[in-house]
DNA sequence: CCGCATCCCCAAAGATACTG
DNA sequence: CAGTATCTTTGGGGATGCGG
């Protein structure tokens, strides 16, 4: 924690209190929720037991992340995100939108995270999302988006109804090709969304 | 450039191109404009040749940076920003705005880097000034704000003119105190500025 | 000078084993 | 389950050297 930039700027503070490797992908799966040391270690696959420790000793000590025991029913102890943690969000979505331009197509070895289709949604989508409601099946996953808000399950009556491949889905979001994808139900209306989300053309105009 | 995180995830691919230590630092500093090897070593204090180096090379790599020889008259080469490392500017926002959170007012010796005022309306005014012309003198800096537009020397007839210490304009900006805050003009509109960037709250309740 | 490459030293990361 | 302890290896910080 010590000053290792040695700078009064808040881009240098900011780093040198989540600039250490592993920080921020503490943080994002702590944005999905309170979780215990263990899931943390599981969801971050070579992380270290020591330096995940450590990482969390630093967020706590800056205020990051509190470390909450539950109550009895499962007395288990979790960490959680303070107020200020959670306003990392928008940092952590500004890098998953600027990452996704150089990141492959997923193939069939990428394991892709259990939920990261919902949390991809919240991620890209609902920020900006017109009013409507979609639904989204891709690979095993399934989400909705209603109105600008991510439901975990299906959705009666979608306005747009999705279906496609993690690779389709790449293809359709980050390069705007169809192949591969199922539309049924208002189809400008997906592209209105898709537009919005836009990471086709949008980050590298700036 | 080795996968070290081993995890089909957006944001973990943005920490494997610009996560390593120094590299949003390198951004940010490139972000003004093109520089040389030397004045990037000199803007970033402790950061040891050797390891400039290293992360331009890094950068260069994955496309965010481009080496570019200057033409005869002084024949030097720089570094530039590629569009896509352009494209990083909202991480880095992002990053300042939540750093400045817990930063503390800067104090006498913090050496405030030349510049440091359109810079930091760039970051937190610029995106979502409202119309009208501001005039800013903060220590011995000057800037202003035109219809959303930072320009750097002074501007006729402004609709507000603030003056005030680095210092007090921290807390003005951090806490909304006008000890030591000189207004002319429109304080209205200056509070409708500051409220629009409002870092006093804003991100704390997302 | 400017733009690095080399060398040395130490701090921190990775891997594994072990404990309350 | 939630870490600590230990060991090895990688990489950063600082000084110096050296060609253009």
């Amino acid at each position: 924690m010590a000053k290792k930039f040695e700078q009064y700027c808040p881009v240098a503070h900011a780093l040198e209190l989540v600039g250490e490797r592993w920080s921020l992908l503490i943080v994002r799966e702590l944005l999905k929720g309170p979780k215990r040391y263990t899931d943390l270690a599981d969801a971050l696959p070579r992380i270290g037991t020591n330096v995940l420790a450590a990482r969390l000793k630093e967020l706590e000590a800056c205020e990051v992340v509190v470390k909450r025991r539950l109550p009895p029913p499962t007395p288990a102890q979790v960490y959680e995100l303070t107020p200020y943690g959670v306003a990392l969000r928008p940092v952590v979505r500004e890098l998953a939108r600027w990452g996704l331009h150089s990141l492959p197509a997923p193939t069939e070895e990428d394991n892709l995270v259990p939920g990261w289709l919902p949390d991809a949604m919240e991620t890209f989508f609902a920020p900006v999302a017109p009013d409507g409601s979609f639904e989204f099946r891709i690979g095993d996953e399934l989400a909705a988006l209603v109105d600008g808000e991510v439901v975990a399950g299906s959705v009666e009556d979608p306005d747009v109804l999705l279906e496609a491949s993690p690779a389709a889905f790449y293809y359709l979001f980050v390069e705007r090709r169809w192949d591969g994808v199922d539309v049924e139900g208002n189809r400008e209306l997906l592209e209105q969304l898709l537009d919005a989300a836009a990471p086709v053309e949008d980050p590298l105009v700036v």
